[in-house]
RNA sequence: GCCUAUGUAGCUCAGGGGUAGAGCACUUCCUUGGUAAGGAAGAGGUCGCGGGUUCAACUCCCGCCAUCGGCUCCA
């Protein structure tokens, strides 16, 4: 007999050998009946599989994550066997379950390509598999059987797989015909698996490596309800109506043209009212925190690239140099403010009561990414980063680095980005020579970033490998409508260029010291948060932001004059207002869509007309009645006013 | 850059080797104290661009450009 603990700290016992499944059995069969994986000892296991010895058993079911990756690490099997069915003689790379759902990566043979029309037969023959209930098995093998096995095959990229595996590891898992190397968990049979979709096909790197192979991609969901999946899809439309390339153009926030070229965005007014309201509010808050505004060109000398290191880095994958008629000087469209800034600092010397210099700029830069990365105004070619560098001592770093997650939060506070991520991104310590500086820098400036955050009670998860090639980063991740992550927020410190462009500032020793910087861009970019911001407010924004904030409506053409009127007095108070004017000839009717999106109705007719009143009805709100237009106008100013005030902001996060 | 798909009216999309279609939007008139209102009439397209095949190409073939979903990349 042995001993198994559950979660909530019960003992019972059971034969050596009692599986998952055969305990769920003992409690109860709907237990039985749902669970899917079970963890013993912290270690996620086949249903089926003998547990021997005492253990810390956990069942799992649906809702927990280690359920859902058995359901669809098998499903991604079960995808595989389908196709080695429909397509004799593919080659199988890798099947992992993923967030949401899993894919498999296939070779399917020269001249032979799968695609979203072969979608419904794979689906098909899945779903007679899964009525077939077969069993899936898991055998543990040696390493010279595995390797005959799949080289018997011809499954080349098995075979690479088992190669870096120890011996006495391998598993593999065999349901009908279809034997995979995998290390598991999986589900006891197939017919768990009950609703079947294949979602998408993409090409896809071995082992993502550009130089080999590429397989094809085959992405897909199941559930183990008819019901979960239909709720599924119609989540996935619902996220497609919120993307910010639609919003953006029913809204007329942002265009693209050919002709200008592809990943420069063209700001719409309207699109450019919302973003200088968010120009506006973060100066207001590096206002507070004492921030100074520069302004530097968009172009500069090739060797200023040099010197900052850039130039060798990116320099042939970047914009090529803009070349003089006579000097023959090159010049490059700047990919970074950061050396503008370096040379501001030069500009004079410094002394260290003039530090922290906090010099703060919306800064376009361009950058040539690759024709496949564009992707709406989240990836583009050129884009504006609320950028700032600071120049401090080492001993004021940690402080600002804080100070700079302090102005991050309150912007994330502002606008209701709750679920944001950070990140610490530290380099990778098995190549770095991909990264310039030395040593020393490196180990302060990463662990000023952990120190801080440490400080700041702020949960980051660290990644090694991810830091830029000249420091170390905490980024901000936020997700989109279909839960892709996108970088926007991002403090950078960096020891390097201060040495690169040999800044000094002469301490209270009369010596001269290095300063330290710090990178930073609440927003990331203006082009990829606005991208954000639509997709998180499907369109909505609030008050303050909102590029439309009244629209006017007069009852019949007879009020038309007075609607417009409003809508220039609005406009002089700084309250965007727009006519909707059923009869006007030359006027634009606002599009359904839009209206919906607009806080304030304001509805003019006879009585308003007389009295200088507008009667005002909030979007899915209340009738406010006729009011006094300045009244009205008043309301909105202070409401307004409150929203983008900062330290009432901090105020209400030091609070929680 | 690579793999898959797509490009037809302002928008959403149908069509198909022989003069280009619908719904919504737009214009005019009638009706309307209104939040995707009804009726009537009308206007609107080099069918992404460039070649080729053909008596004839928006349709078939080739190339390019742009876009979608991924991969790689991401300062």
């Amino acid at each position: 007999m042995i001993k198994i603990t559950f979660p909530d700290g019960s003992i019972r016992e059971f034969e050596s050998g009692v599986t998952g499944l055969q305990i769920a059995e003992s409690i109860s069969s709907r237990l039985a009946q749902e669970v899917l994986a079970a963890s013993v000892n912290g270690e996620t296991w086949d249903l089926t599989r003998p547990i021997e010895n005492d253990a810390i058993v956990k069942l799992h079911k649906w809702d927990d994550a280690e359920a859902k990756e058995a359901y669809w690490h098998s499903s991604a099997h079960l995808m595989a066997e389908a196709l080695q069915e429909l397509y004799p003689g593919i080659k199988f790379g890798i099947g992992p379950a993923i967030e949401n759902g899993f894919y498999y990566d296939v070779d399917s043979g020269e001249g032979v390509s799968i695609k979203e029309a072969d979608f419904a037969a794979i689906e098909k023959k899945m779903t007679e598999l899964t009525a077939a209930k077969q069993e899936i098995v898991r055998k543990e093998i040696s390493k010279a059987d595995a390797l005959k096995l799949f080289s018997d095959r011809g499954e080349t990229y098995k075979v690479e797989l088992i190669n870096e595996l120890e011996d006495g590891t391998i598993t593999v898992y065999t349901m009908g015909n279809f034997t995979d190397l995998c290390r598991g968990p999986h589900l006891p049979n197939t017919s768990y698996i009950k609703s079947i979709k294949i979602l998408s096909a993409a090409g896809a790197y071995w082992r993502g490596d550009e130089k080999r192979p590429q397989l094809t991609r085959l992405y897909g969901i199941s559930f183990p309800k008819k019901k979960m999946l239909d709720e599924y899809l119609i989540l996935l439309e619902e996220a497609k109506k919120r993307d910010h390339r639609k919003i953006g153009k029913e809204l007329e926030l942002f265009a693209f043209s050919q002709t200008v070229g592809s990943g420069l965005p063209l700001w719409l007014p309207k699109g450019t009212q919302l973003r200088l309201r968010l120009e506006d509010f973060l100066k207001k808050i590096q206002r507070e925190y004492d921030y100074e505004q520069v302004m530097t060109p968009h172009i500069g000398h090739k060797q200023l690239y040099v010197t900052s290191g850039h130039y060798a880095k990116y320099g042939k994958d970047s914009f090529q140099p803009i070349h003089t008629p006579e000097a023959g000087e090159e010049f490059l469209l700047r990919p970074m403010n950061c050396p503008h800034h370096c040379e501001i600092y030069k500009a004079f010397p410094h002394s260290y009561k003039e530090l922290p210099l906090r010099l703060a700029e919306f800064g376009t830069v361009y950058r040539y990414e690759q024709s496949g990365e564009l992707h709406g105004l989240t990836r583009v070619r050129g884009f504006t980063q609320d950028d700032a560098h600071i120049f401090c001592t080492p001993d004021q770093l940690k402080d600002e680095f804080m100070k700079v997650m302090d102005i991050i939060l309150i912007i994330f506070k502002a606008l209701d980005f709750e679920n944001f991520e950070a990140q610490i991104s530290l380099r990778d310590p098995e190549n770095k020579e991909k990264y310039i500086g030395d040593d020393e820098g490196w180990e302060k400036a990463e662990r000023a970033i952990i120190e801080s955050c440490e400080a700041k009670g702020m949960k980051a998860r660290v990644e090694l490998g991810e830091a830029a090639f000249y420091g170390p980063k905490l980024d901000f991740m936020v997700k989109d409508a279909l839960g892709r992550r996108w970088q926007l927020g991002t403090i950078q410190v960096d020891y390097n260029l201060p040495e690169r462009f040999d800044l000094e500032y002469v301490g209270a020793d009369n010596q001269k010291h290095r300063p330290v910087m710090i990178h930073r861009a609440p927003f990331g970019s203006m082009e990829r948060f606005v991208a954000v911001l639509i997709e998180h407010t499907a369109g909505k924004f609030p008050l303050w932001l909102a590029p439309t904030q009244a629209v006017v409506l007069p009852v019949s053409e007879k009020y038309n004059d007075y609607a417009y009127k409003v809508a220039k007095t609005l406009k002089k108070l700084d309250i965007r207002a727009e006519v909707d004017d059923r009869n006007e000839k030359v006027g634009r009717k606002i599009r359904d869509n839009e209206l919906k999106r607009i806080p304030y109705l304001l509805i003019v007719g006879e009585k308003e007309a007389e009295n200088e009143e507008v009667s005002v009805r909030k979007q899915g709100g209340e009738d406010k009645g006729s009011v006094k237009l300045s009244t009205f106008a008043a309301e909105i100013s202070s409401e307004v006013e409150k929203m983008m005030n900062p330290t009432e902001i901090l105020r209400l996060i030091q609070e929680q």
